[in-house]
DNA sequence: TGAGGTGT
């Protein structure tokens, strides 16, 4: 009979060098228990060499923390595999930590209050909801919570009601007891300086620590790269670059020589890229250092084409050290560079934002160019809207639409939506329809019908260049019953490799750049021109690539794609779904940022009802609490 | 309560 807390252990993964077939093969080999664990018993094992069986059993003992934690979870009736996440939250000492405050468990984000208690019943015998450790933990999970939402602090009241709706008695004192530990950043209003009246207790928040503390690091150090910098070359520089620059792409040019931090924003078509591939090419000739960055992969590659100048993510610009390491560049290691220009800003979240300007020298320029209206970060934090809203960065709104475009329907409705309005739109040359629906069902054939039938045949748009965009996976509308309609229609077959056939569409799920050629980014789309030995040809916009065998887990089908995922990208033709199920994630950004991705047809599938309206009427469906536009107006106001 | 990125 072999020890459950043993078999949990093995089972999951936590012995390094032993694979999931050596772990079953244990009980074979009389291993059952911890103290059977030794060279001897482990060369029994098949395929075990002396030399192995050594190493094995040095990592096993070497392992010993994280086997007391699964002894402490299987002990709960928990998950094994939830060690490995203790032991990198908690470190080495994990185990004591555990039983001094078995609460510690809900610093993992997969762990519940429920699995906590459980944790707390089994290790402290007479544990109690009342217990201050509880308390303390619960206040830092409600703020956790909120950060999914993209908050980085709540309110006080917000975090008490929370705290009493779990049985909290002494809500204060748990309060007290959050933010004594650290864990936890108490922050007072923001000062008003007209008023000679104490700011409202009420308007107290709180933060995460790491958020709290991130946030004050991007004031700060905004305000320092203000006050630092030197100009660059005098704005009489711009003129030689500035042909073709409308007046406001030249005010942006001249706004990055002056100001130590400034802004570039406008929605598609306005001429953000143009004016930063102007700004890069003075900057080259004046021989100043550049750094070239974005948040994603995708967005970096298609900087670098644009500025023909090399470009990175923003984690890698760092020294990203794994995932939870910190960064090589840092006020330590400043980059070397006099000009940072980072572009899809809007992506940026609060903690990256420290890190980029904690790592800018005193006198380097930092430019962000984003647009504010399309989907907000994944991490918490608003940091492009709360710069712009602050009023004390400067800002180069560009409005101006340069496209042949400008004037069309697409435009029109694109506009409205950004100012919250969802306009009706006269198209009788077809750039935009809308096409209602009942039901998600309905929406999903309206779809084929337009991709494979209407759209070709009324525009003479070739469905290879049309583009599915839904909010969701899941649903008969969503991108994964979609995709199978649309593949058993536009190129039928049975997937020879990996699911996928010659003259499928595919979509990148995550980065691959350093492939030969030149790579794929997450959310590239492209078609299968050739199939080798588990190896696929891919033709991408951005070139030819032969994915191996080891990156094919991250292609899917790419006929019909998430609005998260096209962010970044435009098409000829655009089919927009929006399915009922749909109607609670719409929001002005996901609606603006899905529509904005069509260039000369757009056809919209509406099966959401009043939500879309809704959703496009009110600023933020769900706006982010954050302290950042106070901040900057305390630093630099 | 859906969806989303980065790093070794």
């Amino acid at each position: 009979m072999t020890d459950p807390v043993f078999a949990a252990f093995t089972a999951a993964g936590l012995w390094p060098g032993l694979g999931k077939r050596a772990a079953a093969e244990l009980p074979g080999a009389g291993i059952t228990a911890p103290d059977h664990v030794s060279a001897d018993n482990l060369v029994k094992l098949p395929r075990v060499g002396r030399q192995r069986a050594e190493r094995l059993f040095s990592s096993f003992l070497s392992a010993a923390p994280a086997y007391e934690v699964v002894e402490l979870l299987v002990g709960a009736g928990l998950a094994a595999k939830l060690a490995a996440g203790v032991s990198e939250v908690l470190g080495p000492d994990a185990g004591r930590r555990l039983r001094d405050d078995p609460w510690r468990l809900l610093l993992l984000n997969q762990v519940s209050l429920a699995d906590a208690d459980r944790l707390a019943i089994a290790v402290l015998k007479g544990a109690d909801r009342q217990d201050s450790r509880r308390g303390r933990a619960l206040v830092a999970l409600t703020l956790r919570t909120a950060t999914r939402d993209g908050h980085t602090v709540l309110p006080v009241d917000q975090v008490l009601t929370a705290l009493r709706a779990e049985g909290v008695d002494d809500v204060a004192a748990a309060v007290l007891a959050a933010v004594e530990s650290g864990d936890v950043l108490e922050h007072e209003p923001p000062f008003d300086e007209e008023s000679d009246e104490e700011p409202d207790p009420s308007l107290r928040t709180l933060s995460l620590a790491r958020y709290g503390m991130a946030e004050d690091a991007v004031a700060e150090n905004i305000a320092r790269l203000a006050a630092t910098a030197e100009p660059i070359a005098p704005a009489s520089a711009v003129k030689a670059v500035a042909q073709g620059l409308d007046p406001a792409q030249k005010d942006a040019v001249t706004q990055v020589l002056a100001a130590g931090v400034s802004l570039l924003t406008g929605g598609p078509g306005t001429g953000k890229s143009r004016t930063v591939a102007s700004v890069v090419k003075l900057l080259e000739s004046k021989g100043v250092e550049l750094a070239l960055a974005a948040p994603t992969g995708r967005a970096a590659k298609r900087l670098e084409e644009l500025t023909d100048h090399p470009a990175t993510t923003v984690h890698r610009l760092l020294g990203a050290q794994g995932m939870t390491g910190g960064f090589a560049r840092n006020e330590e290691w400043p980059l070397d560079a006099d000009v940072v220009v980072v572009d899809e800003a809007s992506m940026l979240d609060v903690e990256l934002t420290a890190a980029l300007l904690e790592a800018c020298g005193d006198g380097t320029h930092l430019l962000l160019v984003g647009d504010p209206a399309q989907l907000p970060s994944i991490g918490p934090g608003h940091v492009l809207g709360d710069l712009i809203d602050s009023g004390v960065v400067p800002v180069t709104e560009l409005t101006i639409l340069h496209r042949q475009a400008a004037g069309g329907a697409i435009a029109k409705l694109a506009t409205g939506v950004r100012g919250g309005e969802l306009v009706q739109v006269d198209s009788p040359d077809r750039e935009v329809v809308i096409v209602p629906a009942q039901g998600s069902a309905e929406a999903a054939r309206r779809v084929v019908q337009l991709v494979t039938d209407s759209i070709p045949r009324a525009l003479s748009i070739d469905p290879s260049t049309v583009q599915v965009v839904t909010p969701v996976h899941r649903g008969p509308a969503g991108t994964i019953e979609l995709n199978k309609a649309l593949k058993a229609r536009l190129n039928p077959g049975d997937g020879t490799v990996w699911g996928f056939d010659v003259g499928d569409r595919v979509v990148a799920t995550a980065n691959h750049l350093d492939l030969d050629p030149v790579g794929f980014a997450n959310g590239e789309v492209g078609v299968v021109t050739g199939t080798g030995d588990g190896t696929l040809s891919v033709d991408f916009s951005s070139g030819p690539c032969t994915v191996p065998t080891s990156a094919l887990g991250d292609l899917k089908h790419g006929w019909a794609i998430t609005v998260h995922r096209a962010q970044g990208s435009e098409w000829p033709g655009v089919v927009v779904v929006l399915p009922p199920e749909a109607g609670g994630m719409l929001s002005r950004p996901l609606v603006y940022t899905a529509l904005t991705r069509a260039q000369r047809h757009l056809s919209i599938v509406h099966a959401s009802g009043a939500a879309l309206a809704r959703a496009v009427r009110e600023v933020d469906v769900k706006p982010r609490r954050t302290r950042l536009a106070a901040l900057l107006r305390d630093h630099l106001g």
